[in-house]
DNA sequence: AACAACGCCAACCGCGGGAGA
DNA sequence: CTCTCCCGCGGTTGGCGTTGT
C-alpha cells in the first residue's frame, strides 16, 4: 500500500463516508454516522454517477475511494466507489458470460483455493471476485438441487493426477496406500454380496484414475502379492461407479448428509457429520487428512466394498457401462502454480474471440467441458449401440465367480472405448511467457493501469 | 395469464489486516 | 503501543429477468 500521506490527510476521517472532528467520542462518532450514511445513496448506479466516477478516476487515478466520493460529490460512499470501479468501470473488465474454459478453471480453482474469490480472480483476467463468487454459489446450488457433484469428475481428475505427479513434500499417494494395505498387511476384502454399499456419496468423490483392469473388477488381485495401491483405488473407482451405474442401490442419495464420511459433493468435512442444510464452503481439498471420518478412513472402508461389487460385476457385466465416471483424490500438497498454464491458454484462448463480452466460440467438446455442463453422462444417450451391446452381454451364461477370469471382456470394452475415449479432459497446452509474473500481477486490480502507473489516466 | 421457482447479477455489510499518526 | 483510517475480502441480500407450472 502505498498511499501518498497528503491524500491520506485529505479522507474523511469517518471510516467510510463523513470527515468528523477529531475529538468526537464514540458515541457521537457513531452519531453522526449514521446520520452520514442516510444521506448518502444505495442502490443501483445510475449512468450518470457512473459517468462521474469513471471521469474522476481517468484524470486522477485511484488513491483513496473516500476522496472520491468528497471530491466528486457523489452521495456515494468510498467503498461503494471502489466497488463500482472495480466490479463494472475497470477498463480491463472482460464482460459477458464464463466461457466453459473459465468455468473448468472456477472449478479447479476452488477445489485448491476454496472460497478465496479474490485469487482465483488473479487466474482470471478481467474477471471480478464478484462474477467468481457469484458464478460458485449458483453453482453449488443447482448442484445441491440436483444432487450432482460439485467438482466434475474431470477437474478432480487432473488435480489428483497433478498432485500424485508433482507432489514431492507430502507424497499422498503413498499415505493412502499405507492406509489401505494396513501397513505391510494386504487387505482382504469381504467378498460377501448383499452387503449394502452405502456411502455412495462419498464414493462419488474417490480418486480417478486409468481405466480399470477387468481382472481387478473381478477381485482376483486381491489376494495377490502384486495388488498394490492403484489397483485398490481401480477397484475403488469402480465401486463407485457402482453407484452410477445403480442407483437404486443407494436410496440415500438424495442430498442429505448425515453419514460419518461427511462427504458433500464436492465437498467433505475433516471430522463433523453433516446434517441439515450444508454451507459448502471451503474445498475437500484443503482439509488435513488427519481425521478418522477422512479420505483414507473412507477409501479403506469403501474398499472392502468394493469387492462386493466385483461380485456383482461378475453377475452383471453391464454395470460395467458406465464405469469411466472421474473423481477427485482430496490432497493438501497443492501447487497453484500448475494452474498458470491453463489460465494462461485459456486467457489465449479468450484473446482468439471475436469480441469482448461474446460468447465463447464453439467449443471443441472436450469431456471436461461436457462434464461441466452436465455431471452426469448419459452414455446410451451418446452411444445408442450401447444397448444392444448390453443385451447380448446380458444374455451369455452367467459366469462362474470361481473362474471370472474366463470372462471374455476385452470386446465389451473396446466396443464401449469409443464412449469412453473422449472423457479425457483436454488441457490447454501453456505457452511459456504468457506469464511472466507471478500469477497475483494478473489480478484484474494487477492490470489496472490505474494501480501501478501513477493514478492518472494515461 | 398468473404465479412461483429459479438464475443471475449488483450491491451492501461486517470484518480483519496493513499502515500511519 | 494504541488508535484511526483505508482497503480488500468473503458472506449475504435483494432486485430483476427468465423459465416452468
Amino acid at each position: 500500500m502505498s498511499r501518498v500521506k497528503s491524500e491520506r490527510n485529505r479522507a474523511m476521517p469517518d471510516r467510510d463516508q463523513i470527515d468528523l472532528p477529531s475529538h468526537d467520542d464514540n458515541s457521537v462518532k457513531a452519531s453522526q454516522r449514521r446520520r452520514a450514511d442516510t444521506q448518502l445513496k444505495k442502490g443501483p448506479w445510475t449512468p450518470s454517477e457512473d459517468a462521474v466516477l469513471e471521469a474522476y478516476v481517468r484524470k486522477h487515478g485511484v488513491q483513496n475511494w473516500n476522496v472520491v466520493q468528497k471530491d466528486t460529490g457523489l452521495l456515494r460512499c468510498g467503498k461503494s466507489c471502489r466497488l463500482r470501479w472495480s466490479n463494472h468501470l475497470r477498463p480491463d473488465l472482460k464482460k459477458g458470460t464464463f466461457t466453459k474454459e473459465e468455468k473448468n478453471l472456477i472449478i479447479k480453482l476452488h477445489s485448491r483455493m476454496g472460497n478465496k474469490w479474490a485469487q482465483m480472480a488473479s487466474y482470471l483476467p478481467g474477471r471480478t471476485d464478484n462474477e467468481i463468487k457469484n458464478y460458485w454459489n449458483t453453482r453449488i446450488k443447482k448442484c445441491q438441487r440436483t444432487a450432482t457433484p460439485i467438482y466434475p469428475a474431470n477437474i478432480c481428475l487432473e488435480a489428483s493426477n497433478e498432485d500424485q505427479h508433482e507432489s514431492t513434500d507430502f507424497n499422498f499417494r503413498e499415505k493412502l496406500a499405507n492406509d489401505l494395505l494396513h501397513g505391510n498387511g494386504l487387505y482382504v476384502p469381504n467378498f460377501t454380496w448383499g452387503n449394502s454399499i452405502d456411502d455412495r456419496e462419498s464414493l462419488s468423490n474417490a480418486s480417478h484414475l486409468p481405466d480399470v483392469s477387468f481382472s481387478n473388477l473381478l477381485g482376483l488381485n486381491f489376494s495377490s502379492k502384486n495388488y498394490d495401491f492403484m489397483d485398490q483405488v481401480n477397484q475403488e473407482k469402480f465401486l463407485r461407479e457402482s453407484e452410477i451405474s445403480f442407483p437404486m442401490l443407494n436410496p440415500t442419495i438424495n442430498g442429505t448428509f448425515d453419514g460419518s464420511h461427511a462427504f458433500l459433493n464436492g465437498n467433505f468435512s475433516t471430522s463433523r457429520p453433516i446434517t441439515g442444510p450444508s454451507k459448502m464452503e471451503l474445498p475437500s481439498f484443503q482439509y488435513a487428512d488427519s481425521d478418522p471420518n477422512s479420505w483414507s478412513t473412507y477409501l479403506r472402508s469403501s474398499a472392502m466394498q468394493c469387492a462386493n461389487y466385483a461380485d456383482l460385476c461378475t453377475h452383471s457385466p453391464a454395470a460395467i457401462v458406465t464405469a469411466k465416471f472421474e473423481c477427485m483424490a482430496p490432497t493438501d500438497s497443492v501447487q497453484l502454480e500448475e494452474l498458470l498454464p491453463e489460465a494462461h491458454a485459456l486467457s489465449s484462448v479468450e484473446n482468439q474471440q471475436p469480441s469482448v463480452g461474446s460468447l465463447s466460440p464453439p467449443s471443441v467438446g472436450t469431456p471436461c467441458d461436457a462434464m461441466v455442463e452436465s455431471s452426469e453422462l448419459d452414455l446410451f444417450e451418446r452411444d445408442p449401440s450401447l444397448y444392444t451391446l448390453i443385451d447380448s452381454c446380458l444374455s451369455a451364461p452367467p459366469l462362474c465367480p470361481e473362474s471370472p477370469d474366463e470372462f471374455q471382456h476385452s470386446d465389451f470394452l473396446s466396443a464401449l472405448s469409443p464412449v469412453f475415449a473422449s472423457t479425457e479432459p483436454a488441457i490447454p497446452q501453456y505457452e511459456q511467457g504468457f506469464f511472466s509474473a507471478h500469477p497475483e500481477d494478473s489480478r484484474a486490480d494487477a492490470f489496472s493501469p490505474w494501480n501501478t502507473v501513477p493514478a492518472v489516466f494515461p
